[in-house]
DNA sequence: ATCATATATATGAAATTTCGAATGTCAAAT
DNA sequence: ATTTGACATTCGAAATTTCATATATATGAT
């Protein structure tokens, strides 16, 4: 991972809320983001798609939904980088209550093995 | 500052390679960051003119000379992201080495006041 | 005043990014 | 097998970003 790249991943609105929001909720399906972020299904799930090949995001299936959370391989500066940028809660709060105030969120079963 | 503006600050080879060099080296005048980076004068001016406008650097005539720092008024979180990147020295070797064989580095005098 | 050097800005073209709309896929339920 | 709900992908249009070229300004030296 270069820090460029990173930073290009980090630089649009959708795909930074999205990557903060994980951070701070482990996982999340792609329903709760869409919910959270009030935008459309496509549009989350195209960013969702740049942040999975770029191995920033993993992903995996569990019925009907897919929950992303952060990739366990990233490397120490990123997770610094993330965790120092998620302090700034002012940029997050309005995403996070709504996603607090969202009814009938998919229930996790135990994450296999 | 905002996160999301510091990310697309930081999403461009050019602004983000001017940024840690001058992280590194304190400050810089145009035309040793033009030879360090070995772009145009006009493609750097561009960039600078927009980190200057962000508030990311401030800017010091001294002669014919012009000097960009960062500002000191940053946040602590920004200043703490950038040293954090920094650390990532591969990204910028080559360039902090044309920066080092460079001829002639003008010289300075004492900061005004 | 004139010239040379350092830096800044303006302009339009080219490249990149982003988006909405439509469509495709997968899993569970009937 | 069909339907339904969750998610993914494709595609062309629109918006944004970036660049090269040309030009302007500012300073110092002659």
């Amino acid at each position: 991972m270069q820090a460029l790249q990173l930073f290009k991943a980090l630089s649009d609105d959708t795909r930074l809320r999205i990557i903060l929001l994980i951070l701070q909720e482990q996982e999340l399906c792609v329903c709760e983001l869409t919910c959270a972020l009030g935008l459309s299904q496509p549009k989350i799930s195209r960013h969702l798609a740049l942040l999975r090949q770029m191995e920033l995001l993993t992903d995996r299936r569990q019925g009907q939904w897919v929950y992303y959370r952060l990739s366990e391989t990233l490397p120490d500066w990123v997770t610094q980088v993330l965790h120092t940028t998620l302090q700034q809660q002012d940029y997050l709060h309005p995403t996070l209550q709504r996603l607090n105030e969202m009814g009938s969120r998919p229930e996790r079963t135990s994450q296999c093995c």
